[in-house]
RNA sequence: CGGGGUGUGGCGCAGUUGGCUAGCGCGCAGCGUUCGGGACGCUGAGGUCGUCCGUUCGAGUCGGAUCACCCCGACCA
């Protein structure tokens, strides 16, 4: 294990104290090619742990994982003309294959919307079809021009969702499930709390009527667009000729959604909960919700040690015994602090005669003795409490980076400095939330769930809307 | 795409005005002593200096080109 480089703190250096962590936590490694990451076994536990829970929602309400192909032909792409061009600045392009130009450029997907509804099309037929709903769990290639780890990578890990409907209410409330979703999966076990609402105009995906999000709180007063949910209405259906007959013998063009969350995802969990040892991982979340540091080891102690692991496995909690030889106590304290561990029990000779196990949690470095007997339970106790008391800090933050502002001038001197989520009218014009934007930086988040209307923060006008305002990753 | 930076063992770096067998720390391997908050000793393995062209008796050091990656901005899950 190789920590030659003190991870920079992160109240000074988050941008240093992330990166560094990454590798050092051994979540991920650069690619070789530009942009690109590792994800090394660490840091795909995590996304083994979402993907677990996150399927097995999506099985619930009846939709079906599938696998559509990775190259798009580019004649597809082109017949949704919005979706084409949000997108055309950062597709990666085959032209070469067999050692042959093309006839026909392939498209490496940046999502896939046209790719499944060309087969869409050919599949519905009759309401009896309806509705499709179709999950893949694939990956995404996006040219960014500026990459960052979890965050922004050129490949990225996904799950996309796509719905067929026989009508716009039904699509509706499917675009609200995945959103519910969504949200469920990050308060509970990304500890993460956030808001939800619609996306703007300029701020909805290419192709889509409406957009709904999560939006989270990064340090540093970042928000960060965490999941989406899109109401595609019948703007594919028409692209594709997507269409079923009805009860009533009608040709009429399917309702659908897209949903999405990916990697990105585990690069706000780490920032949002991290500290400047290192990580800290929600139990939910966690490769490892326990590790055991057996100390001065013989066999006696190995086998009391096996015992105590034996049992918390049985109750369905993840146990590693770092029993590494050559790394001293300490030296594996920092290790699993560093990579986030929940809980950590320190096993020596004096746990073994007295019964006493030394208990310390993560989140906050309470140490305990727990009795032996009662050590599954001491421990499940223990894990609820970090969970919960993780997404109460996080909670305390957003709260804490949440302000009101009818006053523009506020408004940027606030974006200037400690930044976080602005909640302010706005009057629905692109142009003023374009002028905001090249001002301040920040941008429309998603609306508020406030009715009260008010005046523009911008120009004035009345009767606006109330947005959440910030600047994003 | 604009600005900045860096390419020398696995990682982090040093390498004077060009000069002879390219160093250091960490890590790695073996052995021994250690082990309740990042242990130590001894021995050892491992690099031809991003790439190409040039200047020179001589290039890691100078010049040119090129490639790559990282960081900061505009674009974005």
């Amino acid at each position: 294990m190789a920590y030659d480089k003190q991870l920079p703190k992160r109240s000074e250096d988050i941008s240093g104290w992330y990166n560094t962590l990454m590798l050092q936590a051994e979540l991920a490694d650069y690619g070789p090619a530009k942009g690109t990451m590792i994800l090394r076994p660490y840091g795909y536990a995590i996304w083994e742990l979402v993907q677990k829970k996150l399927d097995a929602m999506f099985k619930a309400n009846g939709v079906e994982n599938a696998y559509f192909p990775l190259f798009i032909p580019e004649s597809l792409l082109n017949k949704e003309k919005s979706h084409l061009e949000g997108f055309s600045p950062e597709l990666a392009v085959v032209t070469i294959g067999g050692g042959e130009e093309l006839q026909e450029k392939l498209i490496v997907r940046p999502t896939s919307e046209t790719i499944m509804y060309a087969s869409y099309s050919k599949w519905i037929k009759s309401w009896r079809d309806l509705p499709v709903m179709i999950n893949q769990w694939n990956s995404a290639v996006r040219w960014e021009k500026r990459t960052y780890m979890f965050l922004r990578t050129t490949e990225f890990l996904w799950q996309e969702g796509h719905t067929a409907h026989a009508s716009h209410e039904e699509a509706i409330a499917t675009q609200k499930w995945a959103m519910d979703t969504y949200a469920k999966t990050f308060r509970e076990a990304y500890a993460m709390p956030g808001y939800i609402g619609n996306k703007s105009s300029s701020e909805t995906f290419a192709g889509a009527s409406s957009t709904m999000t999560y939006e989270t709180l990064m340090p540093g007063g970042k928000a960060l667009q965490s999941a989406t949910s899109h109401d595609l209405g019948q703007n594919f259906a028409k692209a594709f000729d997507v269409k079923f007959q009805s009860k009533e013998g009608q040709n009429e063009y399917v309702w659908q959604t897209s949903w999405g969350v990916s990697t990105r995802s585990l690069g706000g969990l780490f920032m949002i909960h991290g500290d400047d040892k290192g990580l800290r991982l929600p139990p939910e979340l966690a490769p490892y919700q326990v590790v055991i540091l057996p100390i001065r080891a013989d066999d006696e102690l190995n086998s009391f040690i096996a015992k105590i692991s034996q049992n918390l496995i049985d109750a369905g909690i993840r146990v590693k015994i770092d029993d590494r030889d050559g790394e001293s106590l300490g030296f594996k304290i920092n290790k699993w602090e560093m990579k986030g561990a929940p809980i950590r029990l320190e096993i020596g000779a004096k746990e073994l005669t007295t019964g006493q196990i030394k208990m310390v949690r993560r989140d906050n470095g309470e140490a305990m003795m727990v009795g032996v007997d009662t050590i599954t339970d001491s421990i499940k106790d223990a894990l609820d409490k970090i969970q919960t008391n993780l997404f109460n800090q996080a909670e305390q933050a957003l709260i804490d980076n949440t302000h009101s502002s009818d006053n523009y001038e506020d408004f940027k001197k606030q974006m200037d400095t400690t930044k976080g989520f602005i909640k302010a009218y706005w009057c629905g014009n692109p142009a003023c939330e374009e002028a905001i934007k090249a001002e301040t930086t920040a941008t429309t988040r998603c609306k508020t769930d406030s009715t009260t209307k008010g005046k523009c923060i911008y120009c004035g006008a009345d009767n606006s809307d109330e947005w959440y305002f910030a600047q994003s990753y």
